[in-house]
Formats: C-alpha cells, sequence, structure tokens
RNA sequence: UGACCCAUGGUGUAAUUGGUAACACACCGGUUUUUGGUACCGACAUUCAAGGUUCGAGUCCUUGUGGGUCAACCA
C-alpha cells in the first residue's frame, strides 16, 4: 500500500511528465539556458536558470548554456564569462561545452537559403521605415511589400551579395513570406537577416549579414535537439514563428513553452535601467551589494542555496506576479541561520567597566559557533573588566521597565557567554551623551557554571576593549522607496532612488575571531543580523557588508 | 477597433483533474529560549462578476469585467 502524497507538479513539469509517459523523444529531456552576453545576470535570470536546469535536473536530463549571440554591436565575451561564473555559482552546471547561436551561422545561413528555394523568403530593398510603414498595427493589417514577388533566382542572387558585403548596412534584409495580414504582427513577413558589417565577437569579421532572434533561436534548440525551450511569457507570440520555422525547414521539433517571470518587490530588473543605475553613479558597480545582480546579491552576502530555495517557493506559473522582498529575505535567513557561525561585533559601541572585575585580568571564555550545528564547534573569546555592548542596550530610564530587557541602572543583564553584570552608575559628556557605563558582575554567574542564583533580564552581546578590533561596516536598506519603481507611467524608476541606502559605520568594533576571517566569509553578528567580509577589504581594515538584519520585534514594537 | 495570455487570502503557489479551499511568506497574538534570533502554537479567503450544466463547480460552458503582451533591421 503505498501512502506517499503525491507532490503536485507546476505546469511545465505536468507537460513534461506526460511527455516522458509519451515517451516523447525516447524519454529525452533537454533544455537550454540561452542569455545574450549584453549585460549582467539578475534576480529574473536567476528564476529562469532554476527553471531551465531545475526541470532537466529533475527528469534526469540536461541543460544546455547557449549563448544567443546575434547582435555584434550589442555584445562581448566579458559578459560570456560573468555569465558562466555566476550560473556556476549558482550551482548548476551545462551540458558539455558552453554553446554559442554564432556557432551556428553557416548552417542558419543554409536555412536561409533553404527557406528562399522554397519561395518562403524573399529579399526586401525597403528601408526599415517603409518595412514599417508597411506592417499595419495591431487592429490593422499590414500590406505586402513591393519586393514580395521577386523571384526565386533573384533572391538567392541578392542573398548571397548580402552575405558578400556588397550592400552596406540596412540597404537590404531578408524577409519570411509568411501573411501581413496575420492577427500577429510577428507573422508579418518578419525579418530573418539584416546586414551589419561588425565585428563580433567569436565570429570576428567573417558575417556582415546576422540572423535576428527568431530565425536563430528556436533553430539553435533544433539543432541542439532541445526537446523543452523554456522562456518567458513575452515569447509567447513568437511561438508560431518559432515552430512555422521548424515546420518550414523540416528540422526537429523543439518546443517552446511559456511561463511568467518573476518580479520581486523594489527590484528593478531592466538592464538598461540597471544600467543607468552605475553609469549615474546611484550605485558604484554592478557588483554593488544593493544591485538586484546576482554578482550584487553575492557579494552582499546572499547563500546561493538561498536563492534556489527562494525561486522554488516562488514556484512557476503563468500570471503576472510580484514576489514580497521579505520571501527573499526569509530564505536568506533561513539558509545563514543554520549555516552562518555567530560571532559579536558592536555597531554602536559604548564602554563598560566591570568596577569589582580585578585590573588587568583576562578570561579566556569558550562559546559555540553554532547552536543550529554542532558540527561548527566552539571558539574563545578574551573577556576583560572594560568591554564595548551596544549603546541602545543601556537606557537611563526605560520607557515601559517591565518590556525593556536590556542594561540600566539597578538591572541585571547576562553578557553572552560570560557573567550577569548589575548597572550602577554611569558617566556623560557636555551633551548629555552617555560615555561610560559602570557596573559589577556576579562572579559565580559564569555561563554555563551559574551558581549565583541572579536573573538576569535579558542577554547583550559584547566585546572586550583591549582585545576589540576594529572593522566597517556597511550597512544596506533597499535602493528604491516604492515597491514597483519601473511601473510608474511618466516617471522614471530613478524618481524612487532611496537616499539612504547606504550606511557606512566605521568603528565597530569586533571580536578578535574575526581577524581570522577571509573575504566572502559569511557570520551572523549576534542580535543584529548577518554579514559577509566584502571584496574591498584589506589586511588593515575588515569590512562587512550587512547582508540581511536579524527579525527584531522589539524595534517593531517601538 | 484586432489577436493572444491570465484571474484563488496582503503576497506567491496548490487543490488527488467535478467531491466541499492547502502550503509558504508577511501581518497579528501567544509558548519556549543565555541571540527581543531560532523552534513551536494560534488567528487570518467560500476562489473577479453574472448566468448555465450537475446530486455536487475554484475546476466544465456562456457572457461580461479587470490585468498583461504584441506595431525593434533588439533578445
Amino acid at each position: 500500500m503505498s501512502t506517499e502524497t503525491k507532490e503536485s507538479l507546476n505546469f511545465i513539469e505536468q507537460i513534461v511528465e506526460d511527455d516522458i509517459e509519451k515517451n516523447m523523444h525516447d524519454g529525452r529531456v533537454l533544455t537550454r539556458f540561452p542569455p545574450e552576453p549584453n549585460g549582467y545576470l539578475h534576480i529574473g535570470h536567476a528564476k529562469a536558470i532554476c527553471v531551465d536546469f531545475g526541470i532537466a535536473q529533475k527528469y534526469g536530463g540536461a541543460c544546455n548554456l547557449r549563448f544567443d549571440d546575434t547582435n555584434p554591436v550589442t555584445e562581448d565575451t566579458e559578459y560570456v564569462e560573468a555569465i558562466k561564473k555566476d550560473i556556476k555559482w549558482l550551482g548548476f552546471d551545462w551540458n558539455g561545452e558552453a554553446q554559442y547561436a554564432s556557432n551556428y551561422f553557416p548552417q542558419l545561413y543554409a536555412f536561409a537559403v533553404k527557406l528562399i528555394e522554397k519561395g518562403l523568403a524573399y529579399v526586401d530593398d525597403s528601408s526599415a521605415e517603409q518595412i514599417a510603414e508597411l506592417k499595419g498595427t495591431p487592429t490593422k493589417p499590414g500590406s505586402d511589400s513591393p519586393f514580395r514577388s521577386r523571384s526565386v533566382a533573384e533572391n538567392l542572387e541578392l542573398f548571397e551579395k548580402m552575405k558578400n558585403g556588397d550592400f552596406p548596412d540596412g540597404a537590404r534584409v531578408l524577409r519570411a513570406k509568411i501573411d501581413m495580414t496575420a492577427p500577429n504582427m510577428l507573422m508579418r513577413d518578419p525579418v530573418i537577416y539584416r546586414i551589419k558589417h561588425a565585428t563580433h565577437h567569436r565570429t570576428g569579421d567573417d558575417w556582415c549579414i546576422y540572423p535576428m532572434y527568431d530565425f536563430a533561436h528556436g533553430q539553435s534548440d533544433s539543432i541542439e535537439g532541445i526537446t523543452h525551450s523554456l522562456c518567458s511569457l513575452e515569447f509567447i507570440h513568437h511561438r508560431p514563428l518559432y515552430n512555422w520555422c521548424i515546420e518550414q525547414l523540416e528540422i526537429f521539433p523543439s518546443q517552446q513553452y511559456e511561463f511568467a517571470r518573476m518580479n520581486v518587490s523594489y527590484m528593478i530588473t531592466s538592464k538598461r535601467r540597471l544600467l543607468k543605475l552605475v553609469t549615474e553613479g546611484v550605485v558604484t558597480s554592478w557588483d554593488d551589494p544593493r544591485m538586484p545582480t546576482i554578482s550584487g546579491m553575492r557579494r552582499r552576502g546572499y547563500p546561493p542555496m538561498a536563492l534556489r530555495t527562494f525561486c522554488d517557493k516562488v514556484g512557476v506559473a503563468k500570471r503576472e506576479n510580484l514576489i514580497d522582498i521579505s520571501l527573499l529575505e526569509f530564505c536568506v535567513k533561513d539558509e545563514l541561520n543554520k549555516t552562518a557561525p555567530r560571532v559579536m561585533t558592536v555597531i554602536d559601541p559604548v564602554k563598560v567597566v566591570i568596577t569589582n572585575y580585578p585590573e588587568g585580568q583576562t578570561e579566556e571564555l569558550t562559546l559555540i559557533n553554532n547552536p543550529e550545528d554542532e558540527t561548527q564547534g566552539s571558539r574563545t573569546l578574551p573577556f576583560s573588566k572594560e568591554i564595548y555592548i551596544e549603546r541602545n542596550d543601556f537606557r537611563e530610564d526605560p520607557p515601559s521597565p517591565k518590556k525593556f530587557y536590556r542594561l540600566g541602572p539597578e538591572r541585571n543583564v547576562r553578557l553572552k557567554g560570560a557573567y550577569i553584570i548589575r548597572g550602577e552608575t554611569f558617566i556623560k559628556d557636555e551633551n548629555g551623551l552617555i560615555t561610560e557605563i559602570h557596573c559589577t558582575y556576579f562572579p559565580d554567574s559564569k555561563s554555563g557554571e551559574d551558581t549565583s542564583g541572579v536573573k538576569a533580564k535579558g542577554v547583550l552581546h559584547w566585546v572586550s576593549v583591549p582585545h576589540a578590533v576594529d572593522v566597517e561596516v556597511r550597512e544596506y536598506d533597499r535602493l528604491f522607496t516604492d515597491p514597483t519603481p519601473d511601473a510608474h507611467e511618466g516617471k522614471d524608476s530613478l524618481d524612487f532612488i532611496n537616499h539612504e541606502s547606504l550606511n557606512i559605520i566605521s568603528n565597530a568594533k569586533a571580536e578578535p575571531s574575526l581577524l581570522q576571517a577571509n573575504i566572502g566569509d559569511r557570520f551572523q553578528f549576534m542580535r543584529l543580523g548577518y554579514y559577509c567580509v566584502d571584496t574591498d577589504s584589506s589586511p588593515e581594515k575588515i569590512i562587512f557588508n550587512r547582508t540581511v538584519a536579524m527579525r527584531d520585534k522589539w524595534a517593531k514594537k517601538k
């Protein structure tokens, strides 16, 4: 008797399972991730990667990485390398070598010739404007180009001349001959080849004509034997053309399926607008920790696994969506809670003197590194007469004393992993700012061997003054003040920039174990949040990025 | 005066394919806690509308309504 509950499938998984059941392509599953190497990958790509590679993985198939590099003027190998790095970092492996649409240029050219020979493509001498003119509008049918009825021989000759570089850019195009009155604009004799005397990042100057997306993508899928070509909803209108090309060329029948792209609140994914953030100096670079790029999130400290579980939780469907960024942050915190070692760092330090603690004495205390993971062991930490605590962990006169679990005059608190101390007096400067707090400690209240019987109001993190390490901490907030900054008509996303998205703290005090930290290492700063060592760090100065702050009910109540 | 896609709590995704709305996040309340973290418990929707088919509809049909996409020699 099977009691297993049937796992619910998204609509793509259902299609794939149906196909496997029908033994389509002998049950083979081959997907592909087809980025254009003209920009950096962002959170939206992460979703596509998880779907493309994830489906393949789930059904024992494989996923090709294919660069859709059919427009030499915008593409570059720099992006190729960055994209590969991001995919690997997310934890996916593509099938064999990376593929390139440009590898198929000879084959694609032959496909075009075949179409001409079948009387299904023609060379059009019209200008871009004229072509647009005759194309009609979504509500008005288009009409035939005067060049539509050229003979096969003439088309063949002209197309070859196009290839040979006999014409300047824009002089002529090759168009598929379909139906100028089709309700789907893409079927109104789409341009499939254009002249561009440009150097391609891979094929150099071998070609001066380049196929359009619609004449390259589907055929590339077909050449590679892709079984399920998954893309976002905006390509749904391309599907009839995708199928038309495959049918007319009589090649392997790859199938395209569309799913909704993922939108995340307070993030933008338009390459153009992302670029603007960099060029306008809103952020420092493509991998600025505030950027929704994969490289930005990596630098911010988001674990790749968190991104994957996030995409997983978001699911796959066909409706427009706006995912609450708090789900992403939840996934990040959930992952980090299990994996990040705990350390203590005081961000806004105020000095505490323990008046009854022996002068000059240092104790080595042992602290657990991660209560969620025993295998992470423990470390020792120096304790002494003078320590730093967080400024807001002391209140001279707490507003609601019963609810305040921190230090104050005549209040007892436990120093994490150390002793219980009691607030006594404090010193203020001329501005009323507290500069020093005097406490006494209970010698028999040592953590783990507490026989004092003293009740502590709460637990504070701390750092020993003589052993403290100065570090810089960079706190980030969302880049925009509006959840959908690019969805307001007549307004630019830059109108919603959060000018307080970066807060630099240059004099935080960290426990000495952090001296051993390496770039990229992630930690939980107890009671504060999760942080990682930034790439800007040097041996002289460790710089931490705040990946995400801890959930804080107390801050919320206030 | 078009074609195509979509419609389930604040958000996102489910619902054994026609059998009486589930899970996660967020929010609110509580328990535990040497992190105001974690963990745990509780509260939170009769599925866009109106008809129809049916013993029975979130699932099927019809008509509306609302949202999205399409007029680059970009992908």
